[in-house]
DNA sequence: AGTGAAACAGTGTTTGG
DNA sequence: CCAAACACTGTTTCACT
């Protein structure tokens, strides 16, 4: 069962709280209030309702991966058998960490995800050993990213 | 020109500071401190040392973009016509915000997307009138995103 | 180089209005 | 939504290993 989604309306200065906290987490509060005109207390009281309200899911430092050495980045399609169970791959899908997005999607494939190596050698290894090793996976078609250009979250 | 990527080794403590600030980036210092069992001082001299590197870039509140009305997620492979200018094509991409992606790929596609819409129609709309508009672009290919069931970064 | 204790300014959060 | 109040945090300094 899905969880309902509560429509929320925001303000102009709810707004800015929360462009001010999707740049840079740690943004302090009472930086907010002056930047705003509003005291402490209210930008306090702002985030709790935008918190209750889900429109806040969490925070999060961002890991560059290449400076781990991860330089492939590639999205894949699977092919699924008819008789599979679904589940049972997302299961054994989100046991691989390399694998950073999972989708259920429309057209000739069953599941899309996108997946970081640290390099073509290395995806390789890891579509053979870990993704089309997986019980009803048929096959995979897989498309390399040359080059990230755009990475950000919806404009408030 | 790319900037150059420098190898950055991480030890266990490291692991945990970065496990904790890329679940909660408000997570306070001083608690990582003592739940690693070292100073305050060690983890921000730490820290600045992660920053430097470039392994961290930065932090950021997480938007969960369906209480904002958002439930139409797609993927989009882009045609260009040969002789188009690709940087143009980025530029005009990045002028529009339901654009969250954007790859240069290998295969038939020249340019991937990631885009995210109100729903079907609103998709419809973005892709006729903000996309497909765009000088260079021949045709588009969408692939719907049905449910997301993995988000996240790589493993530290 | 990396560590920890101490110190201060500034922050997060609550309370009462 | 504000102002005041308190405990705690972020950050620097410095002596030590």
């Amino acid at each position: 069962m899905k969880s309902k989604i509560k429509p929320i309306i925001i303000d102009g200065i709810d707004k800015k709280i929360l462009r001010a906290l999707t740049s840079d987490a740690r943004t302090p509060i009472l930086e907010i209030a002056r930047n705003v005109g509003i005291s402490g207390a209210a930008i306090h009281q702002r985030l709790r309702k935008l918190e209750k309200s889900k429109l806040i899911s969490g925070s999060q430092f961002i890991i560059n991966p290449k400076v781990l050495g991860y330089s492939t980045m590639a999205f894949v399609g699977i092919y699924l058998e008819k008789a599979v169970n679904n589940e049972d791959v997302i299961r054994a899908l989100k046991k691989v960490p390399e694998v950073l997005e999972c989708h259920y999607t429309t057209g000739n494939w069953n599941i899309f995800i996108k997946i970081l190596a640290y390099n073509n050698n290395h995806l390789m290894q890891l579509l053979n050993n870990k993704i089309q090793s997986i019980v009803g996976v048929l096959r995979t078609e897989s498309i390399i990213s040359l080059d990230q250009q755009i990475d950000r979250q919806i404009r408030i």
